[in-house]
DNA sequence: AGTTTTGATGAAAACGTTTACGTTCCGCCG
DNA sequence: CGGCGGAACGTAAACGTTTTCATCAAAACT
């Protein structure tokens, strides 16, 4: 509007009184009488002035400000937990500064670097952290929480999605439904979410079907592996009764697999997967699957960070879990569905 | 890793000359011997020097961050979008500013005014953004893209995907493939795609199909009421020949409304939609749509804003279009599958 | 009435940079 | 040999805040 922005001063001169009774008034301070304070807002009202975040900054040493470092995310996944930081971020009258789609250590360390000194906080999602990383490129004042890390530091607080439990719980389920063979199509080798509910499949095996066989094939998270995988079940002397992907996208590309052999979801093996992503509602038949909420993965984490920043950090548990829930559908043989009336899945 | 992080005093200190040489150094200005630099070079790294950007922006009136604010999308167009911002923006040493999640009129103005000094420059989707909200929120002279708006301000150059042409290209291929009439469901009412697409129909069946009554049905680009206008055109006298809806959610509630009328698709009747979410892939039959490369329209978006940035905002053409490109598939009757051999999709 | 307490206010320092301007030194030309 | 130009470098001002401290008046005590 104005021809130049507007600083403190000329609000001060226009109020007639000193820079410093603007700080206050604009700050809440208090300590100002009613008429000063009527008298600056309106100043500052007519001059339109916004304090400069800058110079604020500078002299406060904060930025207001949380920086969220995240690998090149699949879409669905990453929306929802940006949403989360963000809804929460401004809850708390905080910004959000976003690098992602990292695909390198070397990528993932710049990231952080050049986020220093912007940031009061940091969230960090990355196959590549661990402890050298954080205390190479981590100023070691500035708080952090990790996502879905198995670093376990106690300066750096983590939330993990319960990926052990949760598949503990389908493997229960796919079991309790009457199937007694249950195989499962593994993650990448060096993922940690892989390994984790790889735990959890052979945590209730061992558990619940002692003297089965466990039967775990090959795979990479991608909707190909998940077919060549299914491939290779049905090749299989024994076919399994049931199958449970690692994630959801390869239980999809098993499910062609089957579909393309003639075989019958979940008539003759029942399919699972694990992350509960869009589609999953929308194949046919739909999947069975380990949903959590990923927003509120992102809520939780920006919560500890905040948590962290005002000093309340730690002392104990330092990391945390979110619970996932099975979704029981069509793929997995024990949904009751109404097949004639077959409605519109619920909104999304 | 230090105590205390390091000024430019301490590195000037420490290489044993002023802070003015060490900001040369740094800066790459030249006027300075190679020994001197080589000397501040190191003290830098030895005190794991990083400029303060606070201070840095104080001065210089620069943040090299760019903002971006966002309805609360849909998570694939959120998440390409960003994506496509993020790359371009690192690429350019640009840092994101990320606002989302907006659901009035004054969330949005509030996030535009916070970002206010924090960047240099915006990128801004949303549908309550016009002329007067730009004027009043905006500082005159922050550069700023507008995306998907119907907006002409020449202050504000926008970005838009080129909804009219796509949709009468998809309206022209159904005509094409042999089906006389077409349908269309409808978005929101205020929502600038969606006329813009309704548009596009108008157009392609003025032009193609003159003698053809025009056919729309109302929906708000939710699944379900693109199911209730399925069944609304299942209940009309002549039932159309093909639906081309305005988006793809809306196509595939109007799908299950159709299967659960016990109506083929496409051999009864044809189905079209337009985005091309992840989903058009998995439902069947797989959904034939207009499909805009999100992440390209947010690449060009800050592209164009870099240009406005850097002053080479000129006069004339500011208003970009992206093309849009009719995607076949199964539900439009014109795919030539296999559908012995269904392999599994692309990967994504 | 004198003294202390209280509360509002302003002056000025500090935050860590960039940059305009001086200073010094050296070589070169006249 | 004296002056001059330019390169290298340093000094200090400026950016717009917050915050400490001093000041001052008025109210509250003795």
């Amino acid at each position: 509007m104005t021809t130049k922005k507007a600083t403190i001063k000329d609000v001060a001169r226009e109020a007639k009184v000193s820079i410093a009774s603007v700080s206050r008034v604009l700050n809440g301070l208090g300590g100002v009488t009613a008429e000063t304070q009527a008298a600056v807002r309106k100043a500052a009202a007519r001059l339109h002035y916004v304090p400069d975040s800058a110079a604020r900054s500078l002299i406060t040493g904060r930025t207001h400000t949380i920086g969220a470092v995240l690998p090149d995310l699949y879409g669905e996944f990453f929306s929802e937990l940006i949403r989360g930081i963000d809804l929460a971020a401004r809850a708390k009258g905080l910004h959000l500064l976003v690098s992602s789609s990292h695909d390198g250590v070397e990528d993932a360390a710049a990231a952080v670097r050049t986020m220093r000194g912007r940031v009061d906080g940091m969230i960090i999602l990355s196959e590549f952290v661990d402890g050298d990383f954080l205390d190479h490129n981590l100023p070691s004042d500035l708080p952090a929480v990790l996502l879905d890390s198995p670093v376990d530091n106690p300066r750096y607080p983590s939330i993990n999605m319960d990926n052990v439990a949760g598949a503990q719980a389908m493997v229960k389920h796919l079991l309790d439904t009457g199937h007694a063979s249950v195989a499962f199509i593994n993650g990448p080798a060096g993922n940690y979410d892989a390994q984790q509910r790889e735990k959890g499949y052979r945590a209730a095996m061992g558990q619940l079907a002692p003297k089965a066989k466990l039967n775990i094939v090959a795979g990479d998270f991608s909707e190909e592996s998940g077919y060549r995988a299914g491939r290779e079940l049905l090749a299989q002397a024994k076919r399994p009764r049931a199958v449970f992907a690692a994630n959801d996208m390869m239980a999809v590309g098993c499910l062609y697999a089957f579909k393309e052999a003639g075989i019958r979801v979940p008539e003759d093996i029942a399919i699972a997967g694990f992350d509960d992503i869009l589609i999953a509602r929308y194949v046919s038949p739909s999947l069975s699957t380990v949903s959590v909420s990923i927003a509120d993965l992102g809520k939780s984490a920006l919560l500890l960070l905040t948590e962290l920043m005002e000093g309340k950090g730690h002392a104990g548990s330092n990391t945390r879990t979110l619970r996932c829930d099975v979704v029981v559908r069509e793929s997995c043989g024990a949904h009751q569905t109404n097949v004639a009336t077959k409605h519109p899945p619920a909104l999304v």
